[in-house]
DNA sequence: TCAACTGTACTGTGCCGTACAGTTCAGTTA
DNA sequence: TAACTGAACTGTACGGCACAGTACAGTTGA
């Protein structure tokens, strides 16, 4: 639009310098609220007017928050991808379930081979819950890669929050695990790829095209998932378990788990 | 909000009959090009005038062939749903190579297990540099999915060129080595999604983010990919490796989407 | 020859962003 | 507690612009 040579040293030369207080803060959340709702609804091409009717609020107080549409959208969706479902209670239609992150604990803890492999598949039926519940963050996702490149700022908050999101979390589990003995992974970047292969992106890409991987397939990808996971990266008993500077922990678990 | 009595029975009083001719026809695949371009790089925002231009067109002849805006975009992508990149030259900077559909020939027609795991990573390789390619189609997927609600009569369609659409292929493969005693498969609806989890989703959702993944670590997950997959399926070797000719156990033809 | 196409100018509408006059609220001082 | 004050908010109306769709006279091509 502009292309005029804006010096950054006055960063609001006319510019409100945006309103503050109490009562500020309220409406801005109403509006950005309403704005989320209604961009996720209807996309990038609705109206100033409808937002403002949305959050009870008048345009004028929408432009004097954020001065552009273009600024409350890339302020919706960053609030948006940074809050994914937190406590601010949505009482219609949010998810319910306070299972959006599946227990790791649980996982690094796991004291056996069993206890690994129903902790994973609870992790697996975990990652699927969140994915089903979250509505809004799947409308999110494809509202952001349609306008995304008339946001270039966007990008940046856009990839943090792709699928390598809370890889940190899972690599340091199967790490801990295969530290522990339990798990063998030559090459823990693809190990946990490949366990969000199996558990939790086939929902993604069924969801991504309209389609609704039924619950009961579900259920069988995340046990068959889970074997095949173990049947490649179980630490075979035998030999030395852990090569790493982990606690020399003896394992011992049993022999490969049946079907 | 209009709940007016509209006529059915007059479905185009006054519509122009769609002009006929060879001419005709030319102009109007023209403008079904331009406006695929056009909807997929700018979204359905763009303007009729911008599509003109681009189709080297009047704006009348456009509204004399499609009459209007929604029309032109539906028949562009029920049109492009159809067309993944078939034989129309597409000079620019379409997909170049033929790779679009990995061999699945050379993987029915694999005569040992090193030949089989050869075919799956050559077919692996192949999905993704068709993924990889396919520019047009993931553009198409994500403006489809945000439009869809404003014309539902494209979720048929849409539904259908979901990622199960060339799955009877594979399933018709798998099965087929399953029936040669190389691979031994219980279920046959899992093993095929499995296989897509591990081969071809990882892009997939990687793209969806807008993030790229990235060429070593792609060959990786397919040649780790394919060991996970025959570590899991493949028949031993020892006992009798085919249990009947007959399709042992496919009990699930749940209600799979696509064909 | 006649249908299809072109170029331009036009209507109408929807919407972003702003101006302005009046009203409500939150904090401060007496 | 009560009056005061200024920032924040409201409602409406408007400028300007972009765009969907049309009218019309002239031109091209099978």
């Amino acid at each position: 639009m502009d292309a005029q040579p804006v010096p950054d040293t006055t960063p609001a030369p006319a510019a409100r310098p945006a309103p503050t207080g109490p009562r500020a803060a309220r409406k801005r959340q109403a509006i950005v609220r309403a704005a989320r709702d209604l961009f996720l609804r209807e996309g990038f091409g609705v109206g100033m007017d409808a937002i403002a009717a949305e959050a009870g609020v008048s345009k004028v107080t929408v432009y004097n928050h954020f001065g552009s549409k273009e600024a409350l959208f890339t302020a919706v969706v960053a609030g948006g991808l940074d809050e994914p479902l937190s406590e601010s209670g949505r009482g219609d239609r949010g998810g319910e379930g306070r299972s959006d992150a599946p227990d790791l604990a649980r996982l690094v803890d796991a004291d056996g081979p069993d206890a690994l492999k129903a902790a994973l598949a609870d992790a697996g039926r975990a990652w699927g819950r969140a994915l089903r519940a979250d509505t809004e963050g799947r409308a999110l996702r494809t509202l952001v890669a349609t306008e995304v490149h008339r946001f270039p700022e966007l990008g940046r908050a856009w990839r943090a929050h792709g699928p390598a999101g809370h890889h940190p979390a899972v690599t340091n589990a199967l790490r801990a695990l295969a530290d522990r003995g339990l798990l063998d992974i030559p090459d823990l970047e693809v190990a946990v790829l490949q366990l969000y292969s199996l558990l939790v992106f086939p929902q993604m890409v069924f969801e991504q095209h309209g389609t609704e991987l039924g619950e009961e397939l579900g259920e069988r990808l995340v046990v068959d998932g889970v074997e095949m996971f173990l049947r490649r990266y179980a630490a075979t008993p035998g030999p030395a378990p852990a090569p790493s500077s982990a606690p020399g922990r003896a394992p011992a678990p049993s022999s490969t788990p049946g079907s």
